[in-house]
DNA sequence: AGTTAATACTTTGCATGCAAATTAATTGAA
DNA sequence: TTCAATTAATTTGCATGCAAAGTATTAACT
């Protein structure tokens, strides 16, 4: 291998990669029984902690594409899950609200995020926490990186 | 919100969701610039690595799906980076090798993994080799539970 | 040897993720 | 006021990710 930087071992983003689809694998089971894929219950997640919210609110709360949110709602309102209503005030946009079954498949979902956990054994709390803390700062840092400031290359 | 465990800022699963596109996001333009996706990114990374290895050793290397793997290995085989050809011993498998083009992509590549570490300036080379050793107990962990181990709920 | 199970891939169908172009509506500035 | 720049969503085209079914080939068991 004539240049050990570019293995998979050291790639930061192919853990992350991993680690991503792997998760949402895990779920899959899980969300199969409320008929939801990941992105459709990360979108009823946001709704049931604020619902009747604009789709541009639920698109930086998520951070779920803007065309990929228009399909993603469209099939959860087949599914009686939500409505979306045209606001009044700024006919541009839209506002989405969880219909009575929305709500209560919250009841239902409750149980996931524990049920999730225990498939990681061997992740103890602290290194849970830890992993956490450490994805908030990656995430911000690209995210701020994303917002165009560029590269200060402040590294020596 | 009535159940506060599936509050987005909870979910483990949404960071790495997060985290996961962004770094891809942030990959594109320099992997458009070699005119590759990131799993065809991916996938040659195991070739630098490694030349001439069977599909299925792709498949356990870079943690791509099989039905995905087929598809971004004929694209890359029509930029013509890579040749594939049958195995001799055991005609159900398929050999992937690199051809001189596709050996010398790894020489404009070689500066990809530093030009992006310079995007996230918040996080420090400790915090950075913290995240990995963690994702690398997740996944492990994520991984053992895909082979079947199911969840042995030792938990209190 | 002959039948069954297991492998290694490929194919198919559906659901995103994403960039780029498009439409409709609103703001802002001349 | 009027026209250009913005903003909120949608549409389009391409590339996966994934489950499940299908193919061809090989291994295994009786």
């Amino acid at each position: 291998m004539k240049y050990p930087q570019l293995s998979l071992d050291n790639q930061l983003c192919h853990r992350l990669y991993l680690a991503s689809n792997r998760i949402t694998r895990a779920y899959r089971p899980l969300l199969t029984a409320l008929d939801l894929t990941y992105p459709q219950y990360v979108v009823m997640m946001a709704l049931w902690e604020q619902d009747h919210i604009s789709i541009a609110s639920l698109l930086t709360k998520t951070g779920i594409d803007p065309g990929a949110m228009t399909l993603i709602l469209k099939k959860v309102e087949e599914k009686g899950l939500i409505e979306i209503q045209k606001s009044e005030t700024d006919k541009r946009s839209k506002f989405v609200f969880l219909s009575e079954s929305g709500s209560k498949l919250a009841d239902q979902a409750k149980h996931i995020p524990e049920q999730l956990t225990c498939q990681f054994d061997d992740v103890d709390r602290t290194a849970f926490n830890q992993l956490i803390a450490l994805l908030d700062t990656l995430n911000t840092s690209l995210a701020e990186s994303e917002e165009g400031l560029a590269c200060k290359s402040r590294h020596s």
